[in-house]
DNA sequence: ATCCACTTTTGTCCAGGACAAATCTGCCAG
DNA sequence: CTGGCAGATTTGTCCTGGACAAAAGTGGAT
């Protein structure tokens, strides 16, 4: 095969624009787009006629894809200067801090702190030590509910605010996840009910809000089945329907577009049969406006004990069955 | 970050070009311009004159694109039948036993088929206690390289031979992620050399190779920081300089294309302080043609240690490094 | 304040032409 | 036969400039 990578050559640090794709994640399209609206970048040409971005443009662009990423419009950001640019970061808005149904509980914010300040320093075993200790003093279920739920939202916020880097984000989610998977694994099984199938749909990649709302479910007695990440539809109405699922839970991230969730949860809702419930839980909902009929919202991780008293209710003790 | 991308509408099984580009790794330039010379594929329109891929076609591309990756030329396969295709990966690949490193050791054989059976039977729970006692009988390390690779591959096949369901696929994952994150906990951590920063690039989703290989290295000595799944390149750099890192470990599973993972590396490798090594393993790089200077390949997972070995030969004893 | 209609912004798609790198082919010398 | 080389063919990527719908912003009426 033809492995013509394009890639600029090793001493000119001087980008295609297949690199800059690559690099930045933005279309080749859109750079086109760019540059035609709004004449950035502006690369130079070699013989033949192609795009050869300098590095400044390459990492001016960087900058922008990260902006865009939290909100703001390529039409406001493509004129300014770069120190404008990367002064945007610090310029976000810090949340209204109760406004967010935040749980700020007892003494549980100094913890948060520390599990950030670990974060910033590197100290990722550290980390994991402070975690493990939390979790022994509160129990799986508080710690779950009143320090997970909301320290994401923390790590999220600093993120956004440029305050720790992708990396330690990604460090954050990974040592999270052995915690809470840790977890999971000491809770004791047994059938129980009612049975519940939990994953995302495609394009969703987060897995602690699984992992969490696993925690919740189980704490409450129901049998929990996890998929993992990014099951197709299809997949999910196969699987409910041989393992005998009573409810599918699936969790949503703030990353998916709200309409596209709303198309494919619509989809699901006509494909699975009726008997089987869809429960659908995340950030995406805090402020959703319109319900979808036969899909029940669990927005918040505290909602779970209720919606689960009101499936037992509803259905009684009897073993339901055609 | 992917939220400015284009989906196909969900229940309608028919895809845009975007989707197409996603789901076979053939970019929108190569497909219109296969339509153009082979007249394969041959979408359909929507109403406003944009390409519409059947499944049918879809399915093809995504056998064509595997066949273009060991070597074909599309112009010889573009006019044939699906099955006509699917033969060639017969023709191909006579795959020596022996030399795919299938450790086929002891009496492992057994355990490996009553896990596939437990997954086909859907009893999630008997196989998680299944692998815990394995894992208990042989020690993580032994577990992971003679029962857990193997089983990998197995599982995949079985999936690719329609035997298990996607959702299954997605419980084995599940369940062992349960069980090598809990083994991953049990190591003591403690200051030791050399310090290897685990992830994996953009576009590679899977995570079991991630823990294998954090399992292999610490259980030889190694240092091992994980950032998860799918860090941006820029990202690698930035957290390696600043953690003072002395390998980048990445891993590739088969589903990534071949070029689009030289590229990478290739960029990585460019932007990546000589002093860093990089260490590219999985299944991608079984039957890797070209080397890439600078880049390890370690395609088994046996093959760690003589990786490490090497290293600590080559740099010395000296603690290297304030 | 909340909702709806209207305007602007923005990303993706299309067509068809061009070109160089990769690969194949046939030929000739050893 | 084997190996190398020049020329022909194949193939992926890039180009321009136009089009359009989805998303985001705006303003007025309730």
């Amino acid at each position: 095969m033809m492995s013509r990578t394009k890639w600029s050559s090793p001493e000119s640090r001087e980008a295609t624009i297949a690199t800059v794709e690559r690099e930045t994640g933005v279309s080749k399209d859109t750079l086109r787009v760019w540059e035609r609206r709004y004449g950035f970048p502006r690369p130079g040409r070699d013989s033949r006629g192609e795009r050869v971005y300098p590095p400044e443009q390459l990492e001016k662009l960087r900058v922008i894809s990260r902006l865009l990423d939290r909100g703001m419009r390529p039409g406001r950001l493509m004129g300014l200067p770069l120190p404008e640019l990367l002064q945007r970061f610090q310029a976000q808005e810090p949340a209204p801090p109760a406004a967010t149904g935040r749980a700020a509980p007892d003494g549980l914010t100094p913890m948060m702190d520390e599990a950030i300040g670990l974060l910033k320093s590197d100290d990722e075993v550290a980390l994991r030590t402070h975690f493990a200790r939390v979790l022994l003093r509160l129990g799986l279920q508080r710690f779950t509910v009143e320090l997970v739920g909301p320290l994401n939202e923390l790590v999220g916020e600093a993120w956004a605010r440029g305050q720790i880097a992708v990396s330690q984000e990604h460090i954050y989610t990974e040592q999270m996840q052995h915690v809470l998977r840790q977890g999971i694994g000491s809770i004791p099984p047994g059938a129980q009910s009612p049975s519940v199938m939990l994953t995302t749909l495609p394009g969703e990649q987060h897995q602690l809000g699984l992992l969490m709302a696993n925690i919740c479910l189980a704490a409450e007695g129901a049998r929990c089945i996890s998929l993992g990440v990014q099951t197709p539809a299809w997949d999910i109405v196969h699987a409910a329907r041989r393992q005998g699922i009573d409810v599918v839970g699936l969790s949503f991230s703030e990353a998916l577009r709200l309409k596209a969730a709303y198309a494919m949860l619509e989809d699901l809702r006509a494909r699975l049969p009726a008997e089987i419930e869809i429960w659908a839980g995340g950030k995406l909902w805090a402020r959703a406006p319109r319900p979808v009929p036969g899909v029940r919202f669990v927005t918040l991780l505290t909602q779970i004990p209720g919606a689960l008293a009101a499936r037992r209710g509803s259905h009684g003790r009897r073993t339901e069955k055609s």
